[in-house]
DNA sequence: CCTAAATAATGACTAACGGTCATATATTGG
DNA sequence: CCAATATATGACCGTTAGTCATTATTTAGG
């Protein structure tokens, strides 16, 4: 009976094509100023098949965050790949973030506007918990990098991993969201370009991780 | 002629007193949940005069913010003053932040809203241009007691003074931040509290200062 | 005091939007 | 072919930010 599985594809499709209409109208007008009517005329649908797929207009763009958490996830992966030494890998899982900020400024934002909410992530099943789980794993990536480090003797050996890992995903996040928003503010008034800043604030990080 | 004075004090006031009223219902209820109706009633006002006052929501909201930046000032500058050594002085700025937020826990949140959002900062005489000020000259402060620092040989001589403010400042922000709404994700999962992590990142930082 | 001009306050109203639901259409299995 | 089920629709509703014609209050001059 492949009736259901293919009811089941097709389901999924639609999801699909529901987010990247509302990621087209979301990321080109601003969440705030995208309405729920424009997404729908986007993906061809009326409103109200909109809500058969999600639960309401934050779960719509939580699914975006997901799809971005996921890219993440894997550039971080691919950047611990490339080295062997702890400190390296480290450094690299900074630099992919950047990147992925340069490369994906919308799933950036998108992260920012969902750290700065409360959102209930134990309901189960819900989108929400899944960028939660997805979230956990890219820090256990970080997680990993500086056990290596520790091991291989590149990382000061009385960090704590966690707390560690924890703090330089904090610090990273702040920094390149100050970085950027303040652009046109401090920054150009400076004359202190973006990359220049993050990176200068990246070296601070690492010189506090060297043995 | 006392008159004009007189009424230039009375609209302070009513400034003022709506300011107040916002906060008591913003704060109580939340942003997105409170409504102007709920703020003109708690001012004992109609909703048209509020009107009269702030150019909209978002704007008395970020009279709000503005407040919260002057004491935060006051307690960069308090802190400052309590320790002779650079390194202290900056050590106590980043305690100050800390405390900040225990003391004021909804001004922090009103400043992460506030920089998580595109605002035109260069209009002259608009709220937003004069928070940008306070935010300025509260940078400033610790871009002095770094200066300090580098002076009295209590921090390393190669850092960049506005580079590193900046730095400190973004991943200050961003630390608190996850910590407060991870808190009951990651940290407690890990039974780790928000003090403690914020304090390990903070040491982690300071580290990268020191000669 | 009185009154006209200026200033301040009001609240009914509008437009816009998120979300719902009774109805309509399409698909399935027998 | 026909009921049963699943899917889709869009008119409608409640809420809320923001407006504006009207009303109330205050000022200044005679």
């Amino acid at each position: 009976m492949g009736i259901a599985e293919r009811k089941e594809r097709e389901k999924e499709q639609r999801k699909t094509e529901i987010i990247d209409a509302a990621e087209r109208i979301f990321f080109s007008k601003g969440l705030q100023n995208a309405t729920m009517d424009d997404v729908a005329e986007e993906a061809e649908l009326s409103k109200g098949t909109l809500y058969l797929y999600f639960k309401n207009k934050e779960d719509l763009y939580l699914a975006i965050h997901l799809r971005g958490n996921h890219i993440l996830k894997k550039m971080f992966e691919n950047a611990v790949k490339k080295h062997q030494k702890g400190i390296d890998k480290v450094r690299a899982i900074g630099a992919a973030y950047f990147d992925y900020y340069k490369k994906y400024p919308d799933y950036f934002n998108a992260m920012i506007y969902y750290e700065s909410r409360e959102i209930n992530w134990e309901d189960e099943d819900t989108i929400a918990s899944q960028c939660v789980l997805v979230g956990a794993s890219t820090l256990e990536v970080l997680v990993q990098a500086i056990l290596i480090g520790i091991n291989d003797g590149t990382i000061r050996p009385d960090v704590d991993p966690l707390k560690t890992a924890i703090s330089l995903w904090g610090q990273s996040t702040g920094m390149i969201q100050i970085a950027v928003l303040k652009e046109s503010m401090i920054l150009a008034k400076h004359a202190i370009k973006v990359e220049e800043i993050v990176e200068y604030s990246f070296d601070l990080i690492f010189h506090a991780l060297k043995v």
